[in-house]
DNA sequence: AGTAGTGTTCGGCC
DNA sequence: TGGCCGAACACTAC
């Protein structure tokens, strides 16, 4: 559920909601109080990478799924819901996910241009901010979300695979033409994740990401945690090129 | 049946 | 003060 092509898809799933009046807020959520949404209207659902928002007239919740939260729309999963909004005539229902008030408008809070899958993305802004942490692992930048938000561990390991690049090269010992491809294929993956989520054929085309042999050589997948993240990476250690002079300790 | 993971925050420790 | 680490959260596919 949880990288930004998912929210999207959520997002764009919900849009019948637009305009409609909350019955009823109900959840066992303890970090906002239910009865601010009685009567409400939903004026828009937004979304900054993994960050789902509903918006009403002077309130904005945002909902993180996290790694394990799920929603329902007009229906339910038999569990209690960690939120949920009642319409006279349908409802949205999430679990397992973190619900928080917004502390201000949307446009007050997130920087649009940070997020790949929204259309005031800009990849120059990301070359800056990538250039001013040149000792970063990319395989740690691409999931830092103040850079490329929305971009998860599967996204990540995609991309590195199809830019052919080691996940343990800084930015700046990139060739000028493979810093422009890392922030290029970060968008282009998150669109190609989007399209085969909608057709439920993600995981046929993953060709790194949970995979054992590398598909361009035939020869295993190195599998690591390594950066700051710790996050599961899957590379190949003939095609993905290490640009700098010594490997680093994972 | 047990385990690992599409993620993030927080508190403790050095 | 700050960086690092582990725990917590809570679900389910394999």
């Amino acid at each position: 559920m949880p990288e930004g092509p998912s929210i999207v898809i959520l997002k764009e799933a919900v849009q019948e909601f637009i305009g409609k009046t909350v019955i009823r807020a109900e959840g066992n959520t303890k970090a906002i109080d239910l009865d601010l949404f009685e009567n409400q209207t939903v004026v828009d659902f937004k979304s900054w990478g993994k960050h789902f928002l509903i918006c009403f007239e002077h309130i904005t919740v945002r909902i993180h799924f996290m790694l394990f939260g799920s929603y329902r729309i007009n229906e339910s999963k038999g569990v209690p819901p960690r939120f949920s909004l009642k319409f006279d005539d349908g409802e949205l229902n999430f679990y397992a996910c973190s619900v928080q008030l917004l502390n201000g408008s949307p446009d007050e809070i997130y920087d649009w241009s940070a997020d790949v899958m929204n259309i005031n993305w800009d990849a120059e802004s990301a070359y800056l901010k990538l250039a001013a942490y040149p000792k970063v692992l990319i395989c740690d930048a691409l999931l830092d979300q103040n850079i490329f938000a929305g971009v998860g561990n599967i996204i990540k390991n995609e991309v590195l695979f199809r830019t052919r690049l080691h996940p343990l090269n800084t930015f700046s010992d990139l060739p000028e033409s493979s810093k422009r491809e890392l922030i290029e294929e970060a968008v282009n993956y998150s669109f190609d994740f989007l399209r085969w989520k909608k057709e439920f054929t993600l995981k046929k085309h993953w060709l790194a990401h949970a995979k054992s042999i590398c598909p361009r050589d035939n020869v295993p997948f190195k599998k690591t945690y390594p950066g700051k993240t710790k996050r599961r990476t899957f590379y190949c250690e003939i095609c993905q090129r290490f640009y700098g002079s010594v490997l680093p300790e994972i």
